[in-house]
DNA sequence: TCATTAACACGGG
DNA sequence: CCCGTGTTAATGA
């Protein structure tokens, strides 16, 4: 709650439009492994990150998953935004990476704002520009990397957005992320290990 | 060559 | 015991 006004403030949004913000929102809290937003659940919010992590997975029609990018404090998904505006449901589901504390916001005020406030503008634009990024990230990472080399940029980037060397997942986890079998996880984490790159546990990985 | 699938043993919680 | 993990063998791309 606190967070969401320097959040607000951290965009120089017009003291109007925070307001706005902070009157027409919701607070929303959701738990690690929750579903913040679905297709088959038809968001009418957009969520805005104020504390925690959350994740971008696309999905297809056979229940396989692909993780996309992640989701920090401050920041806002343009998946969205987009599906909301064109009215589309997209195969992309979010999901709490860690319990985390959301600023729910109606799409039909974001629209309306993107129009009255160019700050706000400014904010969407920049957020989808960020998004996109990430997404060619990702994109560069199955199309020019190998399995091994997917799986360590995977783990990394997982210790930068959790701040934490120790990652809480199990192999079987990792592989349904990268869409992958769990016995080449088990295999390039056993390798990473010996390379003293990962230290293994039950349940739990350590980034040296 | 490297991934996937199935199958199995080990052992920690 | 249950489930996560490590490994192997067979098969496929």
């Amino acid at each position: 709650m606190d967070n969401l006004e320097e959040i607000l403030e951290g965009n120089g949004f017009e003291k109007e439009l925070v307001a706005e913000i902070k009157n027409i929102g919701r607070s929303k809290r959701v738990s690690s492994g929750g579903v913040v937003v679905s297709a088959d659940l038809g968001s009418e919010e957009i969520p805005l990150v104020l504390s925690g992590l959350l994740k971008l997975l696309r999905k297809d029609d056979q229940g396989n998953e692909l993780f996309l990018y992640h989701l920090q404090s401050g920041e806002t998904c343009a998946m969205s935004i987009t599906c909301c505006l064109e009215g589309k449901t997209q195969d992309i589901t979010v999901v709490a990476e860690e319990d985390s504390q959301l600023w729910m916001i109606p799409m039909h005020t974001v629209d309306r704002w993107i129009q009255r406030y160019k700050s706000f503008r400014k904010f969407v634009f920049r957020s989808y520009q960020e998004r996109f990024d990430e997404l060619l990230g990702a994109l560069d990472g199955i199309a020019f990397l190998k399995m091994d080399e997917r799986l360590m940029k995977y783990l990394l980037d997982l210790k930068q957005a959790s701040g934490s060397f120790v990652i809480k997942k199990t192999h079987q986890e990792i592989a349904k992320e990268l869409n992958t079998s769990r016995v080449v996880v088990s295999r390039l984490l056993k390798q990473l290990e010996r390379d003293d790159k990962i230290e293994q546990h039950r349940n739990r990985i350590e980034i040296l």
